[in-house]
DNA sequence: TTTTTGGATTGATAAATATCAATTATTATC
DNA sequence: GATAATAATTGATATTTATCAATCCAAAAA
């Protein structure tokens, strides 16, 4: 199954997982020896919500939208998954489903690794075991703080709290590629994506950014943060 | 430090949390020789955001809220806590900060419980650690449907949620003392409290519930249900 | 290059929600 | 039980946000 650029395997894995680092050998081994490379293009599910959620999904390029399906046709992104980072959502613990879909941003080179050999290693490994559970509280952190945003701020501290982000967590640069369009902006900020339109050129007007569709440039992160703790 | 009516040792507790049936005789005795009863009268705040996550919270008796603090003086609850359950914040597998905080509703009878001695617990008893695993997933999870409701839901949806919630998960009723001021409900839903009085009375006027400012009655829960469906 | 298609943008308008200012219960305190 | 303090309620109004209906643009396909 190896042989793609990156990927040769879990062990010189160039993105890998940093909880990797508490295997053995032959638990890297047992890992590496179970997964199953796969690419998707933009656009395409990786993994559906409500299905059983046998894998998990290890991010080793590109950027995937974590998001759940309402009922009324609306999606909420939930969160952007980057190389490095496993896609275990909590349903594997709690009634074996998937309970938010993940979607391809952009191009994405990924492994899919047995839910089961995960959860049987950390019943043998527990500074693994232990790791695990230190992701799901990071990312059950990072969700208080969305919802807090979502609940107290109006929407240029929503939009302004995304493009910081994208800025510090994402690209790590004040320039980057706007790789969401403006509805999935508005899935992540609870926004009709016309409002995000709007708030943006009010951004780009008072020259907090600059924006050409495709590409943002964060002018002045200090009135961005005032933005964003004004709320 | 025993000796409340209900508390005796964590074995005998009639509360028990249900993760300590993973527990050996001895691991069992740790815990029950390493924790701090104590009692809370309404209002008072057992666990402070930001403050060092060094004990976890049992509940023996009663109901709290955890709440975050947001920077504009405006409250969001995260959900409520009931007898049974353990509250130990994701921020001990992060920061070692508490990132919400946790206060009593009713009158509370608690338990403090080393954080170190979980956590050292659970890196010898892999059942236990699971079961730890399992808790903040559960946890993941609701806040997923709460996330949802807040940023799909118009206010009418977003109260007949809590109301289920109150009546199928805590309460376990569809007729419950309204433990929650108007204003709580309102940091639970992400409204104004004037407009949980006005919904109410809505719900009220169309025979969805009857409501006596401190005692609720679901008197059709086919309509809240599909109040809550409708969004 | 031309056509097609989906996203981006704009303006006008409607709907939802918050705020403000009183007023009226309720509950707690003496 | 009288009084004070807190919560609930109400109506009027302002603000915020969503929706609708056209266009406009830009990238992909023919």
């Amino acid at each position: 199954m190896a042989g793609l650029n990156m990927i040769n395997s879990c062990e010189k894995c160039t993105a890998g997982w940093k909880n990797f680092k508490h295997l053995s050998k032959s638990e890297l081994e047992t890992v590496n020896s179970n997964r199953y490379e796969a690419t998707f293009k933009p656009g395409e599910i990786m993994i559906k919500q409500g299905s059983p959620a046998s894998n998990a999904l290890f991010m080793a390029t590109g950027i995937a939208k974590s998001y759940i399906e309402g009922n009324n046709g609306k999606n909420l992104i939930l969160d952007l998954e980057k190389p490095g980072s496993i896609v275990l959502g909590p349903g594997a613990y709690v009634n074996s489903r998937h309970n938010y879909s993940v979607a391809a941003i952009t191009s994405i080179q990924a492994c899919f690794i047995s839910a089961d050999i995960i959860k049987q290693i950390s019943r043998t490994n527990s500074a693994f075991a232990e790791s695990l559970l230190e992701d799901f509280c990071r990312r059950a952190v990072r969700s208080h703080n969305r919802m807090v945003s979502m609940a107290h701020k109006r929407m240029s501290g929503r939009l302004a709290d995304i493009l910081l982000y994208l800025s510090n967590d994402i690209f790590g640069n004040d320039d980057f590629d706007m790789i969401l369009t403006r509805q999935e902006l508005g899935e992540m900020t609870s926004m009709a994506k016309e409002c995000v339109v709007r708030i943006m050129k009010e951004m780009e007007d008072s020259g907090v950014i600059s924006s050409e569709t495709s590409r943002i440039k964060i002018l002045d992160k200090g009135k961005l943060i005032s933005l964003s703790e004004k709320g």
